[in-house]
DNA sequence: ACACAAATGTACTAAAAAGTATATTTCAAT
DNA sequence: ATTGAAATATACTTTTTAGTACATTTGTGT
């Protein structure tokens, strides 16, 4: 069973989770997060050594629950095709999304980027092993028949990436999910071109 | 001929520019601007009222100077084709891009949503008048028969720009430019099966 | 139920960042 | 060259944010 302590500090990590992906990392204070979480500073200071210490926690924790969240959407379809349209339906909503803020992968590439070196190098490592996860999905669809072996597995992979992330940004700022309908269709219908 | 104030206002935006775009407007704080420009508290508040003031105006000055920039890459060129391929190889190199830091259209978008809505509505503008951008040379494209009227120039558009901007960020953290020139090469390509 | 340790709250200090008042310097018109 | 206004520097205050010391409360094994 969970100790108290670490149901807190569970706790604290989730609710600071949305807020971390909204305002970014050096937007948030930890005024706010105590705000967010109804805590105290002895306790959040009990818990976490110090701001970078909370920092690096729930940054680790956004990037976790989301690679899970589109690795067990994407694994639970039984074809190639099916997973990868899978991982772009995973994003047809940018407005409202699975974290608050949008993609956390994307958000934090974008902060850490110059500012974070040691989290950059996280984010690096979850974009090549999000791509990897792609390429051998195209790969043993390419292998299975699935699709032809025309198919560049690892520049798809990456454009379909690279799309979907911009995508929600642009979504986003614009206000509107549409744009991210037709691109995820035009995506689907560039991926069946290379069907057999 | 500039006086002296406005040449020192424009050049402690000149400096500013690629300090909030490595580090985002919450990131930069007010020493930093004068330890880049070498200036003084009393010289810097002479010239603008506030923080705000200073990031609302280096955040325009970021937006005109990326925007001028394509528009002229863009329209230096003469045939719809190769406008929208001065477009793609605008952004070839991710790393070393033309502002230090990355795109600042999008680097504002991610740092404005949620946090700044004045700015983001400028952004918005931003994104809307790059794809109107685009489209018009794509229907131009179309009506010149330089493209299949099959190709659907909104969603393209937004294709174009999603893929590009996400491939940047990708790039950029991962540290390498080769998937950008991949991307680019099947943005290409892509836009080739349209040709007539 | 008790005791003790772990967890949390309160009230503070320290540090960092923003902003201001005023002195000094520099520029540009006479 | 002189003078007044504009521009800039210096030295401060204020505000905000991070962090700490210690008192109080709460949970858990005996």
């Amino acid at each position: 069973m969970l100790t108290k302590a670490e149901k807190t500090k569970q706790f604290i990590l989730e609710t600071a989770a949305p807020l971390y992906n909204e305002k970014g990392i050096s937007g948030v204070n930890i005024d706010d997060v105590l705000a967010a979480t109804q805590l105290t500073k002895g306790c959040l200071y009990g818990h976490f050594e110090n701001k970078e210490d909370l920092s690096g926690q729930v940054i680790d924790l956004l990037l976790k629950k989301i690679s899970d969240k589109i690795h067990s959407a994407v694994t639970e379809k039984k074809t190639s095709k099916a997973k990868i349209f899978a991982f772009l339906d995973f994003y047809k909503d940018p407005i409202d999304t699975y974290i608050s803020g949008g993609c956390p992968i994307f958000n934090t590439a974008v902060d850490a980027d110059d500012n974070y070196p040691l989290i950059k190098k996280k984010i690096a490592g979850v974009f090549r092993a999000g791509q990897q996860d792609l390429i051998n999905i195209l790969t043993e669809g390419i292998s299975k028949g699935e699709f032809s072996s025309n198919l560049d597995a690892p520049v798809f992979a990456f454009k379909l990436m690279a799309s979907i992330e911009g995508g929600i940004v642009m979504c986003r700022t614009m206000d509107t999910a549409k744009p991210m309908q037709s691109l995820i269709k035009s995506l689907k219908a560039e991926l069946e071109q290379y069907g057999t």
